[in-house]
RNA sequence: GGGCUCAUAGCUCAGUUGGUUAGAGCGUUACAUUGACAUUGUAAAGGUCAGAGGUUCGAAUCCUCUUGGGCCCACCA
């Protein structure tokens, strides 16, 4: 042995042979209870980070412990094609080499980010063995997998048929340079600072942010409450515009706060959320100005063309021009909505696929709700419950179509009859990027065949009837639906997808799993919908179980992001600390699933503790060397030759395991890790191996000290698995120990086994 | 605006239903040690547990308020 311990020998040797030793595979303890994990899918849009590190050594360990306790254990490991994201960060690397995605056809951009991805893929891939996942790689899985298409689309027909689908016009947050829309929860917030223009609108003076929004205006809108406006409510009222004068009704609503502004508001249904939602109550005209590229349209009239903020621009100039603007509030503040590219999110109201989560007759969220509340799937930490609970109560129907070619294409095709109601993206046959409505390109002199050899995209009006690809009639012309799912409808079927429903023996004994780990900022996007869509596909919740761990943050204790520049590369911590250092750094971080701050110093501790207990074997094999010790097995020994030293240890040992076994199995990995640490270092290196050296019967004290530390270091494996599996084969062995690998072995006293598995 | 969460040693954090002198890692100081240990061991210093009030025989722990962080949701034209 060396004199002090290497990780990188270590983590060199033992992952293949853990491998090949076949234990890794659920297959090779038949008998056992199933006990099954899920890998949460890492994007394969770039490398992991540090918070994959977290999550493998977490579900890692609860792997590892129940194989080592007799389950039949199985992990299953996969990549996630996450649609919008690695999308995006492909087109930023065709930015690099002066191309986009208008350089490609759909074929041609699917086939180069596949190409894309298989890379990310490999490293990944080899992330995750570098980390001593014990995982199942004969059962890998990635969300584009023809299986786990066919099982998306399948279950597509399945809720179309329940009438639990359909398309309609909706305001969604569309951006208008993705050219995509976004649900709700992929976008974020920010406060910035924009000028606020008090416009002459008619009899009244109102304040506006975006005045150029003003040729959608359907209605003028005032709080029912304020006594100023009261005589108007009702009326149609003449505004002087910048296209001509024209007529606008005064409504009375809620929604507008008499103290904000002049406490007069006008309503654009078209392109602000809350004028849309009180257009539906007061049954306002929808009157959309700006067209899908983010220009205005012809309803804009002499500003047609104009971007929203080069006309913002115009409107503004023409209106103090016209004496219409009374005043301007420089230094207005307000929250503006973003796409995760950084760019402004424009409200539209464009047709759309959704799903019904509330139904009448079959509701999925109802039984998502329950099974949360009746405690048949258990959220820990507890305290989070509630924001599932919430998100899931507050639900409204979700929109699941993406404008984004890297996904699963929604398999349905739409019967060109009235040419008018479809909007197309295409290139020509001399690869000129054209779009435009479809009646008016085919007035132009465009034939069908070119455009569907060139097509991009398609929008279909929410009217328009589709079918399914297998009842389509022959000599009729339709187009395909160009949208792709939601990454997270797809991901919501995740673990049916991986374990090969319906028919598979894997889904029959593995589902539901028994636990679902990951971090908790995913829990409505994701764990929400994989609990709806597995009951809803199966009448079973997915999994048992839901741990949620805390977000690591960088060293300054911030978010890690790239643009503060504080993002922990888990490489270096790998390559100067060890795998088995920082996965159980990490680990000690994660006390009650709240974020924490990354534990550098714990990092370190833990190198140091590998080397410790490294020097602890060193240690007993010197002695034994040195005194020429036969080992025996410890049930041999007659119980009257032990010391006060020796039956103190082993009962020590004996209550060790049972903390062990009681913090796992309440998820309090940071409890059992220091639970053995401290016995280790503090008990056995520092009293009882002092004590061995001054003793003259060698054989027992030398044996009970083996006994111990093996124990300690199966207790210590999946935490740390390199260093134990080392040290232990360097061990001899007892006649009772059943194998001489350390991954199906876990120590077992009467006392210890009060532990809950599922 | 609604909700969650936090404030404990110089730093990063534990402290599980309220119960003896409040703990760990790193750091600091002193001494010892180079025949297991890139050292390690022994010991020490360091906290009015954010503040105020309350419940209790007893509060870091439960309740109320105050102050100051973090995060989530909603979002104001």
């Amino acid at each position: 042995m060396d004199k002090a311990y290497n990780h990188k020998h270590a983590e060199e040797k033992w992952y293949d042979f853990w491998e090949k030793s076949g234990f890794f595979k659920p297959e090779v303890n038949p008998l056992g209870k199933p006990y099954t994990i899920v890998l949460p899918p890492p994007n394969a849009s770039g490398k992991m980070h540090i918070g994959n590190v977290l999550m493998i050594a977490i579900e890692d360990i609860l792997i590892r412990w129940h194989r080592m306790k007799g389950y039949s254990a199985l992990w299953i490991p996969g990549s996630d094609h996450a649609g919008a994201e690695t999308q995006i960060t492909f087109e930023r690397e065709l930015k690099k080499q002066g191309k986009s995605r208008f350089s490609y056809n759909r074929t041609e951009l699917y086939q180069a980010i596949w190409g894309f991805v298989q890379e990310n893929k490999n490293v990944i891939k080899k992330q995750i063995r570098q980390m001593g996942a014990s995982v199942d790689w004969d059962r890998y899985a990635f969300t584009l997998d023809d299986k786990a298409i066919s099982i998306v689309h399948n279950t597509f027909r399945k809720l179309a048929k329940d009438n639990l689908i359909y398309r309609g016009d909706y305001m969604v947050n569309y951006c208008t340079k993705c050219g995509t829309t976004y649900s709700d929860v992929e976008l974020r917030h920010e406060e910035r600072k924009d000028p606020l223009y008090y416009l002459k609108y008619g009899p009244f003076v109102l304040a506006t942010v975006r005045p150029e929004t003003k040729f959608g205006d359907t209605a003028i809108a005032v709080n029912p409450g304020d006594k100023r406006y009261k005589d108007w409510i009702g009326k149609e009222v003449e505004v002087e515009g910048l296209n001509g004068k024209f007529n606008l009704r005064v409504i009375a609503d809620n929604f507008v706060d008499p103290l904000f502004g002049t406490g007069v508001v006008k309503v654009t249904p078209a392109h602000d959320k809350n004028d849309y939602d009180a257009s539906l109550r007061h049954n306002l005209e929808i009157k959309p100005v700006i067209d899908m590229d983010g220009k205005l349209n012809e309803k804009a009239g002499k500003y047609q063309g104009l971007s929203v903020l080069e006309g913002r621009k115009r409107v503004v100039a023409d209106l103090r021009d016209g004496n219409l603007l009374e005043k301007i509030d420089e230094n207005y503040v307000h929250n503006v909505t973003l796409c995760k590219a950084g760019h402004d999110i424009e409200p539209m109201v464009l047709p759309n696929w959704f799903i019904k989560v509330d139904d009448k007759k079959k509701s999925l969220k109802k039984p998502a709700f329950d099974v949360v509340k009746k405690g048949l799937v258990k959220i820990y930490p507890k305290w989070r419950e509630i924001t599932y609970t919430r998100w899931i109560d507050e639900m409204h129907d979700w929109p699941i179509s993406r404008q984004n070619v890297w996904g699963i294409q929604i398999p349905v095709w739409y019967e060109v009859v009235d040419p008018n109601k479809f909007y197309i993206w295409f290139i020509d046959k001399n690869n000129e990027y054209r779009h435009g409505n479809l009646g008016k390109l085919l007035d132009q002199d465009f034939k069908i065949d070119e455009i569907i050899s060139g097509l991009q995209r398609v929008l279909a009006m929410a009217n328009v009837s589709w079918v399914f690809a297998d009842d389509k009639d022959d000599g009729k012309i339709y187009f395909p639906e160009t949208d792709t799912f939601d990454t997270w409808f797809s991901s919501g079927q995740w673990p049916i997808a991986t374990l090969g429903y319906p028919e598979s023996s894997d889904f029959k004994k593995f589902y539901p799993t028994s636990v679902l780990e990951t971090g908790w900022e995913i829990l409505r996007l994701w764990v929400s919908r994989m609990v709806m869509l597995g009951i809803y596909i199966t009448g079973k919740p997915p999994f048992h179980s839901v741990y949620l761990h805390g977000i690591v943050r960088a060293l300054d204790g911030r978010k890690m992001s790239k643009s503060l520049g504080n993002v922990i590369n888990p490489d270096e911590y790998i390559d100067q600390y060890g795998v088995d250092a920082l996965r159980m750094g990490l680990i000690a971080g994660t006390a009650n699933g709240k974020d924490f701050t990354f534990p550098k110093d714990r990092v370190i501790a833990y190198k140091h503790f590998a080397n410790k207990i490294w020097n602890m074997g060193r240690f007993i094999l010197v002695m034994i060397n040195e005194y020429n010790v036969e080992i025996i097995s410890l049930n041999s020994i007659d119980s009257k030759k032990f010391t006060k030293e020796d039956k103190a240890i082993l009962k020590d040992v004996r209550k060790v395991v049972g903390k062990v076994d009681i913090s796992l199995g309440k998820y309090r990995f940071a409890d059992a890790g220091e639970e053995i640490y401290q016995f280790m270092w503090h008990t056995i290196a520092d009293k009882y191996i002092e004590q061995v050296k001054n003793r003259d019967d060698k054989q027992i004290a030398l044996t009970v000290l083996l006994h111990v530390y093996k124990t300690c270091l199966k207790l210590l494996h999946p935490f740390m698995p390199y260093v134990t599996e080392e040290l232990y084969q360097y061990m001899p062995k007892e006649a009772s120990e059943p194998n001489s690998i350390m991954i199906a072995n876990w120590p077992i006293y009467e006392k210890s086994t009060s532990f809950n598995a599922k």
